[in-house]
DNA sequence: TAAATTAAGTTGACAACCTAATTATATCCG
DNA sequence: CGGATATAATTAGGTTGTCAACTTAATTTA
């Protein structure tokens, strides 16, 4: 095999590596890391001047089903993070907003990560990290794409017993 | 708030984009995108000349513990994927090795894992592949080292090999 | 207004892990 | 030798994150 075949199974190899790395997000506060993921969302919508957010968006952010984040609001309600208030305008709709508490706690993760990102930043240098953030993009652009493709050899269903 | 922050916000978004792709590792031929691993990483061993390999091996390969490999193990050779022998010298450890079947099955995978590293490697370009490969490396260091640091907080203990 | 659509929630499942405890060996050392 | 200790694998049970299928309620549209 030449040249471009290392490349390859470097390249795996190197994914591999990164793919496993529970990044970090574990903990924070007591709090589940989709929970916090859910907060610092609305957070972000907040900080755009929309403090009430629909499920239906946050599951769009997200890029998870509604029944994922309908569960993951309960959770955060039952905690006091979030409060629901319903839509006077669509009564099908229900805006999620933070609590104090939960604002709080979604300002301390996000400095967090932030934090976490600088310190990344910082190690590989700011050139490297541009680099990097294109080249992340790029290849997630990539495998959104195949990934289309590949759902058709799902049903090809040669199974045995 | 300097470039610096903008940087680490358009970090933590490709991050974010990058581990959200399922990356393309679903199913396969209706086995369990775990399954395949383990049975690529049996193949591996193979192919350096080593067709037993012990689960406590493919635990440390994998960077899993012993019962989830035992699990994965257990459902392999339920699918005639894999089979185990008693190793006479050490009779607590359990010898896997791939069956026809499931080095056939193997194969493939590798295949096709190889060929959506080559598709990505044409995508991006021999020379920015490298660069990918070297930064992701990089990252993993990263965060890796960080981590170390994390689990103190959490009390999760878990030492490297 | 009936039909279609949309928003949210409920239920039940599953993948991919983990920890703790257990069983069977193996090894080491006084 | 024989007990203490270490190691390999397994069993049992739990957690997280997610989804598909379905229901209910409300809204839009033909």
């Amino acid at each position: 095999m030449n040249s471009a075949s290392v490349t390859e199974k470097k390249l795996l190899h190197a994914l591999m590596q990164f793919k496993r790395l529970g990044w970090h997000e574990q903990f924070i506060r007591g709090y589940k890391p989709s929970e916090i993921r859910v907060l610092v969302c609305i957070k972000r919508g907040m900080d755009l001047g929309y403090p009430d957010i629909k499920v239906s968006e946050i599951s769009k952010r997200m890029q998870v089903t509604s029944p994922t984040v309908t569960q993951l609001v309960k959770s955060l309600e039952a905690h006091g993070l979030v409060e629901r208030n319903n839509d006077l305008v669509d009564r099908r709709s229900v805006g999620v907003r933070l609590t104090e508490k939960g604002e709080e706690v979604a300002r301390q993760a996000l400095e967090t990560f932030l934090a976490t990102m600088s310190g990344l930043i910082e190690y590989l240098g700011e050139e490297q990290s541009e680099q990097f953030i294109e080249l992340l993009l790029n290849v997630s652009r990539y495998f959104r794409e195949r990934e289309a493709d590949m759902l058709y050899f799902q049903g090809i269903g040669d199974d045995e017993a």
